[in-house]
DNA sequence: GCCGCACTTAACCAACTAGCTAATTAACCG
DNA sequence: CGGTTAATTAGCTAGTTGGTTAAGTGCGGC
């Protein structure tokens, strides 16, 4: 599982302070001390959520002068969208019906090939 | 942040194992062992990869003899992506254009206002 | 009634995460 | 050059994660 592009932008996203930065980033470009404004944590705190971000893909940055500014970078979250689309149709309402109809038989087919006993 | 119900789901789809075993419930309900089946680990450490999944909402959990049986519970799921709808626009290459120019026009403003000599 | 199966809990370990303060790098300003 | 500003790196701590093996629980079958 080393060439798991998804992993590192579910687990940046897992972190409400990451997810607060995109959300930021979202009303556009901006440097690490505007980031931080709205926290209460230090610093270094904030510059190792942006690498953690940077590292998933999420943002790109570029230095200008002293200052380091962060950019939205929103491929991973198709991707990350995209594997979540596979299970779309558990949760529309139109297809609930049909859903659990398939499942169940797809369920009987299984327990058909290997009758062992085990609960349906 | 104590109510924060979309960290837990993000922190759960950060795992591959478990991303997999998600994908194993699309396919029906399933037995602990069964879902322990296709990986090089031990039972237990299924066993938590369940009670993580199960934490976040993403399956729930009956037992039936000495059987228990988890079933995919999608509406986590439609959570998380209506988190991330909110950036589709960042990544829709229909609307690529029309963004960029929204965001450097949001930046202009932001840098009329307090104008520091901060950088574009 | 106790044997075995399916699974969970307990106890432990190594690696990682998120936070801190202090020190360092890098660039501009006077 | 020296000081200030912006940000990163270093070094620490505490808590979490993901794995292990060993022991415990609960149920059905002989």
């Amino acid at each position: 599982m080393a060439e798991d592009r998804l992993s590192p932008v579910f687990s940046a996203l897992a972190d409400p302070t990451r997810r607060a930065i995109l959300a930021r980033l979202a009303d556009g470009d901006a440097t690490v001390g505007e980031l931080a404004e709205p926290f209460a944590i230090s610093l270094p705190a904030i510059s190792r959520h942006l690498k953690v971000l940077e590292h998933a893909g999420l943002i790109t940055r570029s230095r200008s002068a002293q200052w380091r500014t962060s950019s939205l970078e929103a491929a991973p979250l198709a991707e990350a969208t995209a594997w979540m689309e596979r299970y779309r149709r558990f949760w529309d309402a139109n297809l609930d019906r049909l859903d659990a109809h398939l499942r169940r038989v797809q369920q009987a087919a299984r327990a058909h090939e290997n009758h062992e006993g085990k609960p349906s």
